[in-house]
DNA sequence: GTCTATATGCAGATAGAC
DNA sequence: GTCTATCTGCATATAGAC
């Protein structure tokens, strides 16, 4: 730590981090570490494996990166950034709010999409008692945008009509929690996940006095 | 298991595991290595950290465990067994199924409670890719006792006709799934987990046809 | 940018004294 | 039963060649 001042850029010496060495293997080492530390969490995931899995030498990591926190911090805002993209399609698929809940229920599960990775990631990343403020922040971004995009889609719904009349907050609250729920349940219990959700769509679809939920989209969200 | 004929045990040489030196000491070693799984997870904890919560010398674990992961298979049958106890002390209790329900959302909380910990354990074991059948049977025999209790209480009040008219089963589950959605709530957000609880103890009494939810009970279920 | 070679440390585990 | 001393291996991380 240069103490401040001036100090922290040197102009002529290029730093670790922001040198911009190729931004595309960044985001290619970023999205193996993603994977590999939301399937078998922070302390179990070696150098030596996210390496491999992009499929070079592990030294390589340390020009990219000055750590594994540091390229853990950098795989969560990776898959910060997945998310944004994702809510975004999903509130723009149409701009019926329907479909939107519809969607985003169906992206609930599956390995590869990122809703069930960020809450893997969160889980281990707050139990390893470190603090890492990139992390923080990017994990809360990630669940308010996604609290946001409920919002919108269940008032637009309310606006137009569509909707039994629902308190939007604690719906939104009630419906995300439960799904947190089922994801630990198919982890620990080894339950079926897509069926579980396929139930609470019923649930959902009662509460919001829509008649039968539609059918399972195909559309992969992530 | 002596299932392979007579070679498994020989007599005159004791083996690591079958002999009984100090059973408190065993206990207390799995008490200990409990709360540091539950808290931080397998990978996170080194046998230095659990001899020092136990305040006995690393070596000293290898004599009453074959290793970390019999440790930790011992440890998931140590909270098994509190979980076991704790049912039957939440089912037995007054044979109120009111308040059996009652003192079980209480228990739900508290980082010293056995249900939130087996979940915890459940999570990081699962996810260790690690297959150790001792601790899937702990596993699997837990949640089903929790759900034996649960629905053993639903029916009871419905058979008294305290309870409004609900499927036992798909109430069960659905109870459990929330709490466990709370859970991950209150890890990853930070939430307020007995306020989260509090909350849906409303919803659960509203589905129940109760009255307003008994006040907070200051019995420490675990 | 990417790799080879290597330093360093710590965690799991064992042998053996007491 | 419990501890001291120690071995082994692997994981993070760095130095430096290409």
């Amino acid at each position: 730590m240069a103490k401040a001042a001036r100090a922290t850029r040197r102009p002529g010496r290029p730093r670790r981090e922001p040198a911009q060495p190729d931004p595309d293997r960044r985001a290619q080492l970023c999205s193996a570490a993603l994977d590999l530390f939301a399937r078998d969490g922070f302390a179990r995931v070696s150098i030596k494996q996210i390496a491999a899995g992009a499929g070079v030498d592990p030294a390589l990591i340390y020009y990219y990166f000055a750590g594994k926190e540091d390229l853990f911090a950098a795989a969560v805002g990776h898959a910060v950034e997945n998310g944004y993209a994702m809510f975004a399609r999903l509130a723009g698929d149409g701009d019926d709010p329907v479909m939107t809940i519809a969607a985003w229920l169906d992206a609930q599960e599956g390995p590869g999409s990122t809703i069930p990775k960020m809450a893997r990631l969160g889980l281990d990343y707050r139990r390893s008692g470190a603090a890492i403020p990139a992390v923080d922040d990017a994990l809360r971004r990630f669940y308010d945008e996604e609290r946001r995009m409920l919002l919108r889609a269940v008032r637009t719904g309310l606006a137009r009509g569509l909707f039994r009349d629902v308190a939007p907050g604690p719906f939104a609250r009630f419906v995300s929690t439960y799904l947190d729920g089922v994801l630990v349940r198919t982890v620990i219990l080894d339950e079926d996940g897509p069926a579980a959700v396929d139930r609470f769509r019923v649930e959902v679809w009662r509460r919001l006095g829509l008649q039968k939920p539609p059918r399972r989209r195909k559309f992969i969200a992530d």
